[in-house]
DNA sequence: TTTACAATATCGCATATCCGATAAAAAATA
DNA sequence: TATTTTTTATCGGATATGCGATATTGTAAA
């Protein structure tokens, strides 16, 4: 066992969430997960990640000339968010307490 | 993609977290993770998980006569889940709204 | 004791996840 | 425009995760 617990699976998950909140680009996703996991993902799964949740229509990107490119749910997207936060909440419920306690 | 958002992974921290708050068997694990997630994990999946985390010393048996085995934490496994929530909490912790709201 | 059952254990397989290396493309700078 | 840097893309490989099938073990019931 390489760590107990190193919470890998999830990537999707995250980043559906971050660019619900606010549009984002590749490199801006590794970054914001490097704040939350301590560890940045590697570019070999970032992208393939991305790409993966665009050919399933879940994000989809916009890009205007001259800018980096940058990604938003589509429909589909914010209905997937919510099927897998729903279940989220109902996995993790009791981490509620958890939260009230640490942050 | 099988699914965007399976919930895979995790299991290990959900075992550990279960096992925390009570003693429990692999079979009552099964019982209660799909009470959660919906699907109970096969026996090719929990057993294995119980063997890693025991050999690794994070939890124990408690053998109560008969064939049933329960586990509880150990102090290394009590140490792992709180490393392991702290670090869930740092990657999920704008999960409190949403907690608070459907909870 | 024999049978039936429930819980646990193990095996092989399929797939997912992620990384590092490398390449390509785009943007920024000179 | 030419050059450098940043960002994105892709590939192969290593490891993890989980399943289903099967076997084993222990318990209770017949």
């Amino acid at each position: 066992m390489r760590e107990c617990c190193d919470m890998r699976g999830f990537l999707s998950f995250i980043v559906l969430r971050l660019i619900s909140k606010k549009s984002m680009s590749g490199h801006e996703l590794s970054q914001e997960i490097k704040k939350r996991k301590g560890s940045k993902p590697s570019p070999g799964t970032i992208y393939p990640v991305l790409k993966a949740l665009s050919e399933n229509g879940f994000i989809e990107e916009i890009k205007d000339k001259g800018k980096i490119k940058k990604y938003r749910l589509t429909k589909k997207g914010k209905k997937e968010l919510e099927i897998a936060t729903v279940k989220f909440c109902q996995i993790f419920y009791d981490m509620k307490d958890e939260f009230g306690r640490r942050c």
